[in-house]
DNA sequence: TAACTAACAGCAAACGATTGCAACAACAAA
DNA sequence: TTTGTTGTTGCAATCGTTTGCTGTTAGTTA
């Protein structure tokens, strides 16, 4: 029905349970084309469960973050969140000025993340990663 | 006297003011080696300005960051800053488990920064760059 | 099926950080 | 030195997010 039982599976394997809200926050974000702001979940979770709060939402997003099931890009100072989409993986460039959101293939972080490895043994945490700049548009109308 | 008549000359030619508020957050930030927490900016600021507000520091904080005179560190879910160090530049990493800080050199993100100016003509900000993950030792204390 | 227990939801309070506003002060120009 | 303008401060309210607590409920066991 909802085509993400692989996703409810990863959940239940983990330890987590599958309330009613957890899934109508999954379903949201799965049935959403890219990145959803968390008020904008909030207010269609709402539509299914009057009374969800707020805090349950953030964490059913930082519980889906943590399953590896969502992706969370900070946009702005806004957290926003997609369905993690592990047969085209990417990461996330925002601008700084006007909040626009660019996909960018793992290969550009690949060899920077091998080293961090090989070198430090540090594990950036690219899935959630993304950075921050100022995209063609904004430098040329606002040029320093 | 405090050794940062060019930031202050940076400052001033940016348009920016200096007021005694400004100089002792500046003055802090300096003598402190390595990055500080804004509240324990904000509680060095009190000993000389009572007064001074946190919104204070932070605004500070910010301009400085905008005239490039400090750098900012996301340590956790609290912002750090540090002198930026012209001669010395560097990136941070940072260990979402245990909040460790690790400095990397440019070289590091240098083929990465050059490649997105060159494919999309996008700046991306890496002087207040940090890559989140996990350091060796809490992968091997707290394995999946 | 009923009983148990650990995880969870809702609520409210707190956190770190930002912002609107009116009084104020830094700097330049006269 | 005085004046004028414009950026800055302190204050309080607000934002987005997280957390402590208590009653509730999902999933397990018998």
């Amino acid at each position: 029905m909802s085509g993400h039982e692989t996703a409810v599976d990863r959940l239940r394997s983990q330890g987590y349970r599958m309330t009613p809200q957890r899934l109508s926050v999954l379903d949201i974000v799965a049935a959403h084309t890219g990145h959803i702001g968390v008020d904008h979940v909030w207010s269609l979770a709402k539509e299914q469960h009057p009374y969800v709060d707020l805090a349950t939402v953030y964490r059913t997003l930082q519980v889906l973050k943590r399953a590896g099931v969502v992706t969370e890009v900070l946009i702005g100072h806004k957290l926003h969140f997609e369905l993690t989409d592990l047969h085209n993986p990417h990461h996330h460039m925002v601008c700084s000025s006007c909040d626009a959101v660019y996909t960018l293939s793992p290969d550009y972080l690949a060899g920077f993340s091998q080293r961090l490895e090989a070198e430090f043994g540090f594990a950036p945490d690219l899935e959630n990663f993304t950075v921050g700049g100022t995209c063609v548009t904004c430098q040329q109308s606002a040029p320093a």
